[in-house]
DNA sequence: CCCCATTGGAGAGTTCCACTATCCAATGAT
DNA sequence: ATCATTGGATAGTGGAACTCTCCAATGGGG
């Protein structure tokens, strides 16, 4: 197909195609001639697949075109290339190393560990974005006094795990390498505003289930 | 204190103090003489939280503004009060009516709702942000080609309504309304990516545990 | 008492980013 | 033959979140 089809075909201008492949989110389409190029269903999966990173999981493209190559990445073996898929995902702003907060928030997170048994974040986990992350998060809770005791932290993450095994499940029902490398992409970017809103649809349903109405 | 302490205190700089201020993010401080204005503890804790919520809940400032006066407004009981501060949370983007993935998405949760008992967000609730972004999500998915089946949905929809449980919990340890809406608002937009990051620690875990390394 | 650094306020300017509009030459359907 | 279309390149647009520049009014140190 043609890029006009291409962009009928996804609801996606015209325009906005011709940036995405400057900008190497969507490989050039097969050269027909010297002035038109070809695009197959693999353009439009690929391009879907980018408009949801970028709008649904809101990563800046430059963010997305990393993600992507490392989907696209035959040269690694599937745990590394996983990893670093996952790893240039975004996450929340690193730990403020200045912040007093900080320090307390990684030692709860280290005690958290111990607790639940998380080996593997304890080794090589401490340079993961997700733990970095994590230690931020708390350090900004902290901060401003909210509630985030380890009694708490043990529970929510007891119940991410049940997540986490439910998506690795789904990611095992993927045959090939690339597919699932996408599906863990998917997993992190796309399946999060989805639990997000599960969790507020049950705090809604939880709170009138408490105080009525 | 003055607003060049406020700024030191808070880290944030005296000119973009100036612009929250004039967003109305923050409170104008008591005007000591014509030209100078003190600032108290109150004033330091609510820029903290309107960095918390810009930066780590990434809210635009014009929404920031709009759950910050819903916390304020002590004209509305507890119920309207936290539903309104949820409800300008953001959101997922709308479900878009044209493609026909939509109608199949909003069958899904549908069927969802109906077989995990969620009486509420069936009757007023199809039109709660949270119920829309859910519907969105899971058009999404199908879209891609992502599975979405009913057993997986109900599955962490069970696992979420654990969470919300947590959540619930932690604000009911607050003793006044406003201290409780802010807690809600905190439990929406600063946990969520806590709880982000557990879930992405418990799949790199959960990995290792799999296929080693 | 005087002077100049500091303060708060207001408006314009900057930066970044994701697009989007405009051109242009080559093409290919009619 | 012709004229709309295509792909490619370049420059422009719009929104958001700051950030800079002034300015008049202090008000503390000498």
């Amino acid at each position: 197909m043609r890029l006009s089809e291409l962009s009928e075909r996804s609801g996606v201008k015209t325009a906005t195609i011709k940036y995405y492949l400057r900008e190497g989110l969507l490989p050039p389409g097969q050269r027909i001639t010297a002035t038109q190029a070809e695009y197959d269903e693999a353009h439009l999966r690929r391009l879907r697949l980018v408009r949801a990173l970028i709008q649904v999981g809101r990563l800046p493209v430059a963010t997305a075109r990393e993600v992507l190559s490392h989907i696209d990445d035959a040269s690694l073996g599937r745990t590394i290339r996983l990893g670093a898929a996952l790893w240039s995902l975004p996450h929340g702003p690193d730990p403020d190393e200045e912040a007093p907060e900080t320090a307390a928030a990684r030692e709860a997170v280290e005690r958290l560990l111990d607790r639940i048994g998380w080996a593997t974040s304890q080794e090589i986990g401490s340079l993961s974005p997700a733990h970095r992350s994590l230690v931020s998060s708390v350090a900004t809770l902290i901060r401003l006094g909210y509630p985030c005791d380890a009694d708490y932290l043990a529970e929510q993450a007891g119940l991410m795990r049940q997540v986490a095994v439910q998506d690795l499940d789904m990611m095992e029902t993927y045959p090939t390498e690339p597919e699932q490398v996408e599906m863990a992409v998917a997993s992190a970017v796309l399946y999060e505003p989805l639990l997000m809103a599960l969790r507020r649809m049950a705090q809604e349903e939880e709170s009138a289930r408490r105080y009525g109405l």
